[in-house]
DNA sequence: GAGCTATAGTTACATTTGCAACCGTTGATA
DNA sequence: TATCAACGGTTGCAAATGTAACTATAGCTC
C-alpha cells in the first residue's frame, strides 16, 4: 500500500468512475432507441418504485445517493405525466408518498427489461463468482469511503 | 443469466455507479479540506498530465471520457491559473499540446498525494487479488459496453 | 491548386445539478 | 400549551454539462 506509482490510469477510482459512465451512457442510449422520452435518473426512480411503492422523497434520495431537489424535478416530471402519484402521508403530513400508477407501473415493465438487458449484456461471459468477488469489493470501497 | 430480478438493487449498475459517486465526492470532499480551489475534474486534468503532459485536447477528453467542450472550460480555468500552457502544435495548427507549468506541477506533487490517499483508504483492507479481480470485471464490463 | 471531407477546438444555448434559503409539520421540552 | 430544533419538501440561483453550430486547419482526390 502507499508504492510510488502516481499514474491517474492506475487509480481504482478512475476504472470506477469509467465503468459507471459507460453503463450509465448505455442506459441513456438504450431509453432512447426504446423511444422512452425519460432520462436515465427517471427511469431509474420509476423502477425503483416496483418494489418500493409508496416511498417518501427522502428515501427515494438516499436511495439514489442525489439531492432532494433533484427527486422533486425527476417526480415532477413523472407526476405531470401521469407515471406516478403524490400522496400526502397521513401520519405525517409533510411527508409524500410516491406511488406509481397503472400507466406507471405498464412503463415500469418494459423499463425492466431494458435494465435486465444492460445489467445481462453488461456482465456477459463473465464468472458469476467473479461477479460477486467484485460487487463485495466495490461495497467494502463504499464502506471506506464513510458511507 | 436473465434469472427473474427485476429489483434495481441488484442491479451491477447501481452497484457501480454508487461507488464511483463515493469516490467522487470524497475527492471534492478531500480537495476542499486541502484548500485546492479546484473541482474534481479539474484537478484529474491535472494529474493526468503528470504522464501524459503535451496531450492535445481531444486526447485529454478520450482519456477523460467526457465531451471535449469540458476539456476546453477546465483548461480555460487551468490556464487563467498559471497551472497549464496551451502551445499550438507545429505539425498540426489544430491541435493545442497542453503542458503543465512548473506552478502546475508543483500543485500536481500534492494533489497526488491526495488521490494516492484516496485510493489507499477506499483499497484499505481489501485482499489485493480481489482487487485485481473486481479491477478485471470492471474492464470487461467496458468491453462488454462496446467501450 | 480547387473542392471536398474530416478533425481540433470554441462558442451559444438549453438542460441538469447542487446549495442555500425558505415554508409547513412534527416532536421534544420546558 | 408555548417554544424550539429537526425534518420533508419546494423554490431561486449559480455552476457544470452536453448538443449543435461554427471557425480554422489538414489532407485527400480530381
Amino acid at each position: 500500500m502507499g508504492e510510488q506509482r502516481s499514474d491517474y490510469q492506475e487509480f481504482f477510482g478512475k476504472h470506477v468512475g469509467f465503468t459507471a459512465k459507460c453503463i450509465r451512457d448505455r442506459l441513456r442510449h438504450e431509453l432512447g432507441r426504446a423511444g422512452h422520452k425519460l432520462s436515465a435518473e427517471q427511469a431509474i426512480v420509476l423502477v425503483n418504485l416496483w418494489h418500493h411503492d409508496g416511498s417518501n422523497q427522502q428515501m427515494i434520495s438516499d436511495f439514489l445517493g442525489r439531492d432532494k431537489t433533484s427527486t422533486t424535478r425527476w417526480l415532477d416530471v413523472l407526476e405531470k405525466r401521469n407515471l406516478v402519484l403524490r400522496v400526502t402521508s397521513k401520519e405525517d403530513r409533510r411527508q409524500n408518498m410516491i406511488y406509481a400508477t397503472n400507466e406507471g407501473k405498464q412503463l415500469c415493465e418494459s423499463l425492466l427489461v431494458v435494465f435486465q438487458k444492460i445489467h445481462d449484456t453488461a456482465l456477459n461471459g463473465i464468472d458469476s463468482e467473479e461477479v460477486a468477488i467484485c460487487q463485495d469489493v466495490l461495497r467494502r470501497v463504499r464502506e471506506n469511503m464513510g458511507e
